[in-house]
DNA sequence: TAATGAATTGAAGAAATTTTCAATTCATAC
DNA sequence: GTATGAATTGAAAATTTCTTCAATTCATTA
């Protein structure tokens, strides 16, 4: 079976969409303190046990995360990467963007019709 | 009109979930040198153009990019954050992520962008 | 070994996104 | 004013992702 390598912009894509879900997203940034088990994940995030386990999945398999088995719970971690300086740049591109539509909407307030 | 303000992970997941389609990404990498006209994006993007322009529709409503009429052409640009300094922190990330593919591994690191 | 709690899995229906195509707008040239 | 090129729009069909529920695994305890 031959090794077709994926196109870079198709692998960011890809990064970027297992990003998009809040679930994954409040995991993540959970995460960043440290190593959790699910059963604290769960009391953080308002979510179906099993859906919590089916977002946890993706992270798995993106390799983002890891997951070890401690006895009956299973704890969960970031794989390594800095994933708190990506948040960072994210939360500042997201403050300007919102900080622009607050602007407008500022103008709009002031319009007099 | 009521202001119904969104939890600030939901934020999130929307703006990583806005990056994460291909051309998105494409048309994101192509704007950090420089604002571009359709046209040139169109040439370096093999997409239809109704598809590329759907795309540019999500960009745009989303704030990061914006759009100027000049003639009969129609100019793009970056709307002011750090994007680059974003998608570098995602090439880290990826690039911890994906040591075990080689041949993604070393498109990543010849990777200018 | 039976029972319980923790977490995951598989699968189906629901919901959202993506692609595509015809129709439209806008500016320029004939 | 009509034709042409550039880009966008609206809407449907195709595809993907999300949610949910029942069933399952694995470890612990009674």
């Amino acid at each position: 079976m031959a090794i077709v390598p994926k196109p870079l912009y198709q692998a960011k894509a890809e990064f970027f969409r297992m990003l998009g879900h809040p679930v994954r997203i409040r995991v993540l940034e959970l995460l960043q303190e440290g190593p959790m088990p699910v059963r604290d994940l769960r009391a953080a995030i308002e979510v179906e046990p099993s859906n919590l386990s089916q977002q946890l999945a993706i992270l798995r398999r993106s390799g983002i995360v890891t997951a070890a088995r401690d006895g009956a719970t299973v704890v969960y971690a970031l794989a390594g990467g800095d994933v708190a300086e990506l948040m960072r740049a994210a939360r500042r591109i997201l403050t300007e963007m919102l900080t622009d539509q607050e602007e407008l909407l500022d103008e709009l307030r002031a319009a007099e019709v």
